[in-house]
DNA sequence: AGATATTTTTAGGCTAGTCTAAAATTTTAT
DNA sequence: ATAAAATTTTAGACTAGCCTAAAAATATCT
């Protein structure tokens, strides 16, 4: 059966949406907003999934992935993030500009090429943000890391991953220095507004907002 | 500007047919035929196309790519020959399997991608078939080889590529282990039909047909 | 529970890209 | 040079994917 590029996009936003919402159903009106586009469209669309038994839809009752649907998504996410390792690691991009350009290539369609791209990066287990790579069978290896706010003590911490993807906030996590494996030390905790005063690889001192200690993960340092 | 993928393969195989006729002007039907569409359709995209710029088209007189368009297709041509150069050499897919995965990865939009492509791999001049890859700015390498069927004498050769794309010649290709780079010597030539009896880098023993030796390319072994 | 607000679906319409069949143009052959 | 053949274009129709506006269903509030 063929699969569109849009189906694929439509597929990816359910299965995004719906990991977040921690399996609720995803509606329409979440998919208009994701996709940006009218709920009109997204109705219409959905009938066709359905109709590829894509996904389980029911009139005004949202919408879930199906088993297969579910595998379709889970593969583009392994393609997507296996090529943002390729695009860092090998072609020493930026880590905020691979997003854009994964999103094109999580749409090729080869199995062979999937398999021999992870061969070739050393099968990770994890992306450039700490996203886990779900494995050739769709398993997903899971982070243990919790976001740096959630500790809320002094101590010593190893960067993990984001869990926020925006353009600003990985332009300015580079901009401090700070990328993937860094130990971030919490030298102050102001009570106030929850800000830290933490300093990376015992070099360059920052202050975090709570918003961006939140979407910092972090492992205690062993 | 925004060029669908349908408008940029239409630009390649204008751009294809018309190398291979020595700047005549591609027909309709020459159309319809590579692209496995009916004359009608390419009549309506030939319109889209010059109301684009891309094209000079002039009713029931073929089309000739323009500036714009030319650039558009060399661009294109370096994207899928960069790509192919690194499935066979970082990937190691067989010679008869890049050409489909490199057909979809031709269309990915990234300048930059392409550019940190071509560094990655060495800047390489020509692809695994011995096809040359323009470089950044649309320059191409010219190849001095010829079809080992041209010299018609005995005596040793490098291959240097091939002038026919088709899978199952570049399988027999693989099948007796010629490739880029090895060493040809004609050791009896067949008056009658031009068959060639050869010895690939001093082993293993052929027989070339005409149809064979008219599509590989070599160079005299200096 | 009934009125109101929100969400979702339906209906009708648009564009890109395809098709078929008929009409127009060009080429070839007598 | 004209008739026949081949090529190309036009016209009308279809699907995928989108839109807007109106209608239907669900959720919320008092």
């Amino acid at each position: 059966m063929e699969i569109s590029l849009t189906e694929e996009n439509y597929i990816k936003a359910i299965f995004s949406i719906n990991t977040n919402n921690r399996g609720l159903g995803v509606s329409t009106n979440q998919l208009s907003e994701h996709l940006q586009n009218k709920a009109g469209s997204v109705t219409d669309m959905l009938k066709r999934l359905a109709e590829k038994k894509l996904i389980h839809y029911k009139k005004y009752k949202g919408v879930f992935l199906s088993d297969k649907g579910q595998k379709m998504a889970i593969g583009i996410v392994r393609k997507h993030r296996l090529w943002e390792v390729f695009l860092m690691q090998k072609l020493k991009f930026k880590w905020d500009e691979v997003h854009d350009i994964a999103e094109q290539l999580e749409h090729i369609k080869s199995d062979e090429l999937t398999q021999r791209l992870d061969e070739f990066l050393g099968k990770p287990k994890f992306d450039p943000h700490g996203d886990p790579i779900p494995d050739s069978k769709g398993q997903l290896s899971h982070l243990k890391a919790k976001p740096l706010s959630h500790y809320n003590t002094k101590g010593q911490f190893v960067f993990m991953g984001v869990s926020e993807h925006s353009k600003s906030f990985l332009q300015y996590l580079s901009s401090i220095g700070l990328g993937i494996g860094d130990l971030i030390k919490v030298e102050e905790i102001n009570k106030f507004d929850n800000s830290l005063k933490i300093k990376i690889n015992k070099n360059s001192l920052h202050f975090f907002s709570d918003k961006v200690s939140s979407n910092i993960l972090v492992e205690l340092k062993k």
